[in-house]
DNA sequence: TAAGAAAAATAGAATTATTCTAAAAAAATC
DNA sequence: GATTTTTTTAGAATAATTCTATTTTTCTTA
């Protein structure tokens, strides 16, 4: 574990958010400004592998992070952009008898609009995801 | 409706793979030898939204077309990386419950390995997706 | 069916996310 | 503490996608 590796799993941990590898670079960097864009790809790589933190894709055109290895829904506002958690309840048992085998893993993403932008129109152009 | 978008639907629609943009691309071009890349890039966009077909993302770097847009599961095999669809019952319904809204589409992959893979361990190094 | 307007196609440059490479630095091992 | 292994770094390379300006095709309607 070195040092860059420990700010990058505290960036992500450090919110509920979902963070693209570059903006996990430039939170990285606020803290360990000679961090390179290599080693963030590197990491995030590694940390995966060891479970501690899950890649999300197809939200935007980059990949997102995820705090959490264990699989779980994510909910994404088509206005806003911002993703939320959600679970459902043994989903596993449901997903291994749909496709009759057992799995490693599954994506499940929702897109819907939230709360906030449903009740102000287009308004709301958050960019926190 | 146009030549080159005929045909990029025809190639979709013309086999249960889930090609990327660039396969689409090369299997045009046999049909239509002068089509250009971003002919097929703006007709993807243009087939999904008039929802006849719906993209993919996600399991690999490149994004892949479905010949269908109502939503269900894909299956994907971690040994060969194969893609087959699935369906659970029931599960619009589930779904808006659990995130307390309606929806407009989700998106859902579980990853697995095949039968055939399980069987004949690592070997079967197939690229038909 | 010809003329004008609108939409789509083309080639190639530009952009963006990610991966690769080779050298330097840090960490782990003995 | 020296050696080996792993990680980091900067920047180049690659790959997917988008953009741009121009040309071609399709659509409309007279």
């Amino acid at each position: 574990m070195t040092k860059q590796r420990a700010v990058i799993l505290e960036v992500i941990r450090s919110d509920m958010c979902h963070h693209t590898a570059d903006e996990i670079f430039t939170l990285a960097k606020e803290k360990l400004p000679g961090i390179s864009r290599a080693t963030v790809y590197n990491n995030l790589k590694t940390l995966e592998a060891a479970e501690l933190i899950r890649r999300i894709t197809g939200d935007s055109l980059s990949d997102r992070y995820d705090n959490s290895y264990v699989p779980h829904g994510h909910m994404i506002c088509e206005e806003c952009g911002q993703v939320k958690d959600f679970n459902l309840i043994n989903f596993d048992k449901q997903l291994s008898d749909a496709i009759g085998s057992d799995f490693n893993s599954y994506e499940l993403k929702v897109r819907y609009v939230c709360d906030v932008c449903k009740s102000h129109g287009e308004s709301a152009q958050a960019e926190s995801v």
